[in-house]
RNA sequence: UGGGGGUUCGUCUAAUGGCAGGACAGCAGACUCUGGAUCUGUUUGUGGAGGUUCGAAUCCUUCACCCCCAGCCA
């Protein structure tokens, strides 16, 4: 209960006072007697199977209880005597009595007390011994507290008929309307409670709150915004349409683009080096340090600037080296010129390979006239990269989440586990990142330059940072190079 | 062989008798010190068949398909 409203209370809701249906079981208890009195409810003495066997099915109607036509006198005393705890759980219910050949199930008799001795109730102890069900408590609510509209999902219009019953059974002058909308799927996850729970029980998630689940909490833990999460819903809008699991099924790929809308417009940019690879400046004078003054946020001039250490070592990007450069690559290759973000332009000269002929280190030469990152004769180069200063940058741990399925649609396939993406999570040690995310807390959300969005995970502790990839950024170069 | 709902681009959603529009995704291009962002262009849709009407996504008839319901769960 304090999860939930904590999630709600995250998301942005605030609320004047929270009710429980619970401090108001005697006015409910006196209704129920109302329609005991009007010989419209009785207590019914058949077990759970005979209720279940007599109800009847679809093509059949049900069969009414033995029990049905008692004196209201006798209803009456059956009913204070369960209240009080004299039967044991499941010996008798208190019934509406509508209609047990009824076309809608709901309709036949529905159960409005039963009796539960164990355990006592989380708010309410061992005060009641009956309780009532669903059907028989939402409306009652609703109308005791002046609710006008009732919002519910769609599962819930065949009980509209029963809700409507005993509101109008009880004459109240207040009645309440239910309204139902269409539930709000994903595609490539589950979002039925007894298949997360199954993914957090079998341990194919790290609990409730692992940044894959797309439980609030785990979108919290990935860095998704409240904002972001608002907005997506906003986007989708209501409407009662019925495609999928009793309501609509959204592309993930709008969540995510309402998560970059958000985030690009307020995080900070950062350089960080997920698979880093050695560049060794050769005319770059050694000992040297250069600071540069770098944008925050080229999106929010008001964030300022930072300075961001330069020398002669230098880490890039694996994926921004190609020995032999496929068609379109623009990155670096031997003897071509890239620029190095906010600093200078640097050409390749040569490779050191290990004894397995992977690159290990580049030699490179630098142009000092294109400090800054600007060439004074005008010549462009076709590729930015990002970079750390390999004297000053502070290892990381980064965390790459993807889906967490391959299948859009698991929840309809026969085994939902199988179709688990076995690269949802990829761990990667040994990053760098630069030195002015030293001071970085949990929760604290970044760009990492042309990689994605990062926050800082809970598990950071004493000085050793782990970072979440929220989302990635557009990747154009992954599109080309896919298309081949 | 019952009851309750639903059907508009790939997805979500507008248009309630008067030009089928938007967003995401896709594709193409421009621009760019993030192959980011931004901008431009663009493909794709009213489940089918009849009917009413000057005119139908919208009204009528009919067919098809999809979702939910047989807890003393909510």
């Amino acid at each position: 209960m304090d999860a939930i409203m904590e999630d709600a209370h995250w998301l942005g809701i605030e609320w004047e006072k929270v009710l429980y249906s619970s401090d108001f079981f005697d006015l409910l208890y006196e209704w129920a007697i109302r329609l005991v009195k009007k010989g419209k409810a009785y207590v019914d003495d058949q077990s759970p199977e005979e209720v279940s066997r007599t109800r009847g099915d679809w093509n059949h109607p049900g069969i009414e209880s033995p029990w049905r036509n008692r004196s209201v006198e006798e209803n009456l005393d059956l009913l204070e005597r369960m209240k009080n705890g004299e039967f044991p759980d499941g010996s008798r219910t208190l019934r509406a009595k509508i209609d047990m050949a009824h076309g809608n199930m709901n309709m036949r008799d529905p159960i409005m007390y039963r009796i539960i001795h164990e355990p006592p109730h989380h708010r309410t102890g061992k005060k009641w011994c009956i309780y009532p069900m669903y059907d028989w408590a939402q409306g009652q609510n609703d109308a005791m507290h002046g609710v006008t509209h009732s919002l519910c999902s769609i599962e819930y219009e065949d009980h509209r008929i029963l809700y409507e019953w005993y509101l109008d059974a009880l004459e109240l002058e207040h009645k309440p309307r239910q309204i139902e909308f269409a539930r709000l799927n994903l595609n490539y996850t589950v979002m039925s409670k007894r298949k997360l729970r199954r993914l957090v029980e079998e341990g194919h998630v790290n609990g409730w709150n692992d940044p894959r689940m797309p439980t609030l909490r785990g979108m919290r833990r990935r860095g998704y915004t409240a904002e972001a999460i608002r907005n997506f819903v906003a986007r989708v809008g209501v409407s009662k349409t019925i495609n999928a699991r009793a309501g609509v099924m959204v592309d993930f790929s709008l969540l995510e683009a309402c998560v970059r809308d958000d985030l690009n417009l307020h995080s900070l940019r950062k350089m960080a080096v997920l698979k880093p690879l050695k560049v060794v400046i050769d005319n770059y004078p050694a000992g040297m340090v250069e600071e540069f003054d770098v944008l925050n946020n080229p999106e929010d001039l008001d964030a300022g600037t930072r300075k961001v250490p330069f020398s002669r070592v230098i880490y890039i990007e694996q994926d921004d080296f190609r020995e032999e450069p496929p068609p379109k690559y623009f990155r670096l290759a031997p003897g071509r010129e890239v620029r190095l973000r906010n600093a200078y332009f640097i050409q390749c000269n040569s490779v050191v390979k290990d004894e397995n002929g992977a690159v290990v280190e580049l030699h490179c030469t630098y142009d000092p006239a294109t400090r800054g990152g600007d060439s004074p004769d005008g010549r462009k180069v076709k590729a930015t990269l990002h970079w750390v200063s390999a004297e000053h940058a502070i290892p990381a741990e980064v965390r790459n989440y993807d889906r967490l399925f391959n299948n859009p649609d698991p929840e309809a396939s026969g085994d939902f586990i199988a179709d688990l993406n076995p690269n949802s999570l990829e761990v990667l040690e040994g990053c760098l990142v630069e030195p002015s995310l030293k001071d970085a807390q949990p929760g604290d959300r970044f760009q990492f330059e042309r990689l994605g969005y990062y926050c800082v995970d809970i598990d950071s502790t004493g000085g050793r940072l782990i970072f979440n990839r929220t989302v990635p950024l557009k990747d154009e170069w992954a599109k080309v190079e896919k298309k081949g």
